[in-house]
DNA sequence: GTGGTCTAGACCACG
DNA sequence: GTGGTCTAGACCACC
């Protein structure tokens, strides 16, 4: 299938930074999986409407991330997932990424056991499917 | 009582985006309640030891997001929550924000275990008296 | 002093990567230290008569190896060392590097020995001073 | 003795690369000596499953850099190898890439003793006959 | 056709 | 002044 890719351009978070986004949500709900091909740089700026150099830096930081990589003249696959980032890296990440969301829930007034109540529903859906099972912990 | 603010020169972000941050924090804990007066501009200013434009930044941020408002000649005060959006917009913009985090946690490899344990930290940390307690208000 | 930077026009590595290789150098070689400020980007490009965007590139994935980081509005600075990268993925770095730089030698018709002699020399030259102290391996 | 070329598609080393880099190596490990046949642009795209097009730019490539020869109707010939580089030249040249390797190395964190290890690992699998034993010739 | 690099120039955010 | 994002369009390498 199509991934239903979609650009909001009155945002204040950049348009590359979407890509990434929606990139990354279909990675880790298993929608796109290692060897998938991702739309080409071309492709998918037409289709957002966007330069294609936007989608060429949201694509570059993926593959920075180890998320995705290219392959010269054929395109860009989701990766093998392989531990790129140390422990403290990873937790650095975390750490960023949940006072982001948090910001965000307590501007929009949510108490705390709302917001837990929400994370829960949302981990227990993913469950047993997504998710990490490796043993990680790569030294 | 004064607001215990600090400023981190060093952090990643920005200055003005930590007053903002932790004007809200205050409010969003009780600690700061609608009518109480917030220092003024150059007090801050001053105590922070950042640019006065700074602090203005940060106050005007906070006034275009109806958290605080300004009266004339007196200075700055917290405004009476009025909620802006509807329920159903609210839990939208929590949705998607809970989606942003969540794919990141999980294409950092993080188990469902350690993401809800980093919540509830950060959440208890927000303060005891942390967050919203009214009941959903529908616009 | 100012980083004497210098860009070869009619190399086959790209303008920013080479760029990306001088400040690396000048970090491994203790010349610039954490803290440390980095030439504009404007001010480098014109410099190096590069357009202002190849010199972000640069900046921007030294960034992403954490070598340097950006304060807004004030500039780059060389970042305190932390291990940002999985064990794996540094030997996977060593690994491409050293390949890199074998295929390089190769062609140049050096025998082995020559090979290594010069490698010894240069560590011993950076000895006691530059290279590696902490106890590195972050899990 | 057919030249034991193998070729990895999902590497991220370009296809053409592989089959220059394996030529270049056989030759430096004095497996293909000067005037010795090469597979034949089709043989090899054959053997290796890949466009034609491919190994005849991976040839094309060798030839400008004076590895192979092409002699009209008879095929690739493994060329009588001269210096091009003056001795000074092609020491300059090594510095160079040591230094980039180097400071790859000593950003990555790695201590002198995994370096040399890592080199001497890869040297040795190069071929115990490998690289060149003439001695210096100066252009 | 694919991605990779580079330029020129615009507009915004930050201090 | 600083960096950050985005566009338009060029040219090259690879398959």
């Amino acid at each position: 299938m199509a991934l239903g890719f979609r650009i909001a351009t009155g945002s204040l978070t950049p348009l590359y930074r979407q890509i990434v986004d929606q990139v990354r949500h279909a990675v880790a709900a298993g929608r796109q999986r290692p060897g998938d091909p991702l739309p080409s740089v071309r492709t998918l700026a037409g289709q957002l409407v966007v330069n294609p150099n936007t989608v060429a830096k949201a694509y570059a930081e993926l593959v920075r991330d180890g998320l995705i990589e290219s392959r010269q003249g054929r395109g860009y696959f989701v990766a093998d997932r392989r531990p790129v980032f140390s422990r403290t890296e990873r937790l650095r990440r975390l750490e960023e990424a949940l006072q982001t969301f948090l910001s965000e829930a307590v501007v929009l007034d949510f108490p705390p056991d709302e917001i837990r109540a929400a994370l829960d529903k949302k981990l227990a859906r993913l469950g047993p499917a997504g998710g990490a099972k490796r043993g990680s912990s790569d030294g």
